[in-house]
DNA sequence: TTTGACCTTGCCGTAGCGTCAACGTTTCTC
DNA sequence: GAGAAACGTTGACGCTACGGCAAGGTCAAA
């Protein structure tokens, strides 16, 4: 039997054959004078057992530990492994199907509106294309959400979970506002000390010691807030100053 | 913000954020003096969008077309495109999960037994260990169940039902016993004739007929039953041949 | 004789980066 | 001020499981 013929009766290309001899699964077979391959039987039983133990998903290197320990020792643990690895990839793709339902069923369907169910429900406190900061808002709260780890995010959501109360809501538009009025001002505006109190006022406790501690230590928030300000107008981010500072002084 | 703050505050490695501007998917920024990149909060928003569209499962190209395309019109068709293709794998993961159950709860775990359930079904009807013989046809029908494509096999299981009576079985039993008489018999042996009619005798009648064709025919089965036959013994060949004849003059 | 269907080896390409290598820069520490 | 650690740069190879092509050699039929 030449490497065509085994390849038809097994129902692999020859390309695969080749690649299993150059891997060591399925060993050489004798060569014909004109250098021709030449199959047994017992290579197609060797080659179909390759096969099938890679139809269920087993890797080649996987597969050749199995046939040499042989006997299926090894096989059982093998599976086992196997099949919790394929348990995970099941709920993984559930969970991504569940959001991709969610974010088909929205209407306006957007790059940035592909965040965690979790961030979702914040950003619906946050208006978007009203206001130029609230977008910006938007926008950093998009890139914490994306680059959080899950545990991070909860935390994050906690803090957040005030500023989702109407009455919040309704002072963050007033907010907005009077920050969209800082876009072109100087920063020496006399509307600054208003505003950065109000703002103070206006977050959750916990959210300002976060704010505090993480623009304080070293860790990795820090130089994260300060690239933020940099992103802001001069009065913005004078205002933004201000506010840090009033809330040092209460901490 | 240099590379690795980048890469930190959106949650991959440098090595992703360096791939992703090899790939377009991200724009090169300014360069410092000392030839570091220098990024802006800007390109943090822009990294965040292309890891939630990757972590979507959209492939990288997908992403710049949709980026490319912009504005959710593409968006949708490839996360539609996406889900369907998500279904299919866990489809495909689920079948995979059931075969795994099925083989876990066998007692001899040997790369062999991780053929098909409807070869399983069949493979029963076949003693294992107790025959040369028959160990030999359980590997080839082994290897046919690993190169047939489900519409064959559907057609060969159901040629074969007809062994899987009992009375069939009880009967192969005693020829599988008598072939293996024949392994070290010559050609000439005198219990060859009765053996080859007892065996056409045993084999159903569509199974007769298409092993014939099969072998008259240059279809893809003929050289493998050829194939069969030369690792038999002569006896066990001149009986086969024997069969064969037997089975062409009744059809 | 020529075509066409085989076979041979070998090398490039895939997706999404990880992981060196070999080197320059910045920053912390002593 | 000097050394070390921790950054940054480009470039290239590695991984999976082969597919595809190149540049041939071999063999049977027309």
């Amino acid at each position: 039997m030449r490497i065509g013929e085994l390849a038809a009766l097994v129902g692999v290309s020859t390309r695969t054959v080749r690649h299993y001899h150059h891997l060591g699964l399925l060993p050489e077979p004798e060569r014909l004078p004109n250098g021709y391959r030449e199959y047994r039987l017992r290579d197609a039983v060797a080659l179909a057992r390759v096969r099938r133990l890679a139809e269920l998903g087993l890797s080649l290197d996987e597969i050749r530990d199995v046939l040499a320990d042989d006997r299926g020792r090894e096989l059982r643990e093998v599976l086992l492994e196997l099949d919790a690895d394929l348990a995970r990839q099941e709920r993984a793709i559930a969970a991504r199907r569940r959001r991709l339902a969610a974010l088909l069923t929205e209407t306006d369907l957007h790059p940035d509106s592909t965040v965690s169910p979790d961030m979702a429900e914040l950003l619906r406190a946050v208006p978007a294309g009203l206001s130029g900061f609230a977008d910006f808002d938007r926008e950093m709260l998009t890139v914490i959400d994306t680059g959080a780890d899950p545990r991070d995010r909860a935390e994050l959501v906690e803090l957040f979970r005030p500023l989702l109360e109407p009455e919040a809501i309704a002072r963050s538009h007033d907010l907005y506002a009077r920050l969209d009025e800082l876009a072109d001002a100087r920063a020496d505006d006399p509307r600054i000390p208003g505003l950065a109190r109000d703002l103070a006022d206006h977050l959750p406790p916990e959210m300002a010691s976060a704010m505090v501690t993480s623009l304080g230590g070293p860790d990795t928030g820090g130089g994260w807030l300060e690239h933020m300000a940099m992103e802001l107008s001069p009065a913005q981010a004078a205002c933004f100053r201000s506010m840090v500072t009033i809330l040092k002084e209460r901490a």
